[in-house]
DNA sequence: GCAATTTAGTTGACACGGAAACCATAATAC
DNA sequence: GTATTATGGTTTCCGTGTCAACTAAATTGC
C-alpha cells in the first residue's frame, strides 16, 4: 500500500465502522424507544446527576437545538423530569427519574452483552495498543477540526 | 483501566470519531452539493464505470430507497446518467456525466489536501500498525454483526 | 400459455439531526 | 435607570436516511 492511500483507506475503514456502530447500537436499543444519541444524553444527565442543558452540549459536542429536541423527547418519555434553575431562570436543570435510571441499567446490560460478544474476539494482548492507537486518532482528528469542537461561528 | 471498560470505552472513542468524519466530509463536499454518503455513490459509480443500482446497494450497503434517491439527486445535477439496460428493463445503468468526472476529481483534490494535513501530524513509523488494528476492528465488527452485512429481514 | 413468486426500483410517511431565526432572561455599558 | 449585548433554550425549516407499501418487469411452476 503506499503512502498516499494511507489517508482515504483509513477514513474509509472508520467512516465504514462509524456506520457499522451507529446501527448496531441503534438497533440494540431499539426495544427502549431511544437510539444512539438519546442515550448517551440520558447516560450522560445520569452520570451528572444534574446538569443543564448547555452543560450537556459542551459535554458532549452536540448541537444545542438537538438536545432540547432530545430533552423533549426524554422528558415526554418520563425517563427525566426538567427544573427551572434557582440560580438563573433561563436555565433547565436535568434529572433522571426511577423510571430513567432502569432503563439506562438495562440499555447498559444489552450493551455489554453484545460487547462481551466481540471483544472476546479481540486477542487481550492487542488490547492496549488497539485503545492507544484508537486514541491517537481521536486526539489527531479533534485537534485537525477547530469546527468539531468548538463552534466559533 | 479495567478490562470491563475496554469495550465501552472504545465503541464510544469510535463512534465520537466516526461523528467528526462525517461531519467533517460533509463540511468538506459542502460547496459541491454533496454530502460523504453522495459522493461514496458518486465515486463507486465512477470507478465501476457502468453499474446498476441493486449493484451499488450490495457494494456499499446501502438501502436501496436511499440509493434511489441519491441517484435521483445526482442525475438532476447532472453529475450522472441513467439508462435503461438492454438485458432487463427494470435495471437502471449508471455512468458518470464528464462533469461528474471533474467533481469527483475535484473533491478529491479538497479530500486529500486535507489527509495530507491529518496524516502528517502521525508518526509515520505508526501509519503501518493503525491500519492494521482499524482493519482488525473492521473485521470483527462485520462479523459480529449479521444484520450489518445482509439483510436477512 | 398463465398464475405465483422474485427482483429492480420508486414513492410516501416519518424520525433524525443541522442551521438559523427567535424569545426570554441575565449581565454589561453608560 | 435604560440601552446593549450575551446567554440558555425553543421553534422552524430543510435535507437526510429508514421502513413499508407499491409498480413493473422477469422468472418459475405447472
Amino acid at each position: 500500500m503506499s503512502d498516499k492511500d494511507f489517508g482515504p483507506v483509513l477514513i474509509g475503514k472508520l467512516l465504514n465502522i462509524g456506520g457499522m456502530l451507529n446501527r448496531k447500537a441503534n438497533q440494540l436499543l431499539l426495544p427502549f424507544g431511544l437510539n444512539q444519541q438519546q442515550f448517551s444524553i440520558l447516560f450522560e444527565i445520569r452520570k451528572a446527576g444534574s446538569v443543564n442543558q448547555s452543560t450537556m452540549v459542551n459535554r458532549l459536542l452536540l448541537e444545542k437545538a438537538h438536545v432540547s429536541k432530545v430533552i423533549k423527547k426524554l422528558k415526554a418519555m418520563k425517563l427525566i423530569e426538567t427544573a427551572v434553575s434557582p440560580d438563573d431562570r433561563r436555565s433547565v436543570l436535568l434529572s433522571v427519574t426511577d423510571k430513567g435510571s432502569k432503563v439506562v441499567a438495562q440499555c447498559q446490560a444489552v450493551i455489554s452483552a453484545w460487547n462481551k460478544e466481540w471483544v472476546d474476539k479481540i486477542d487481550p494482548q492487542r488490547r492496549a495498543a488497539l485503545l492507544d492507537n484508537v486514541g491517537l486518532l481521536q486526539d489527531v482528528f479533534r485537534r485537525s477540526f477547530p469546527s468539531g469542537g468548538d463552534k466559533v461561528s
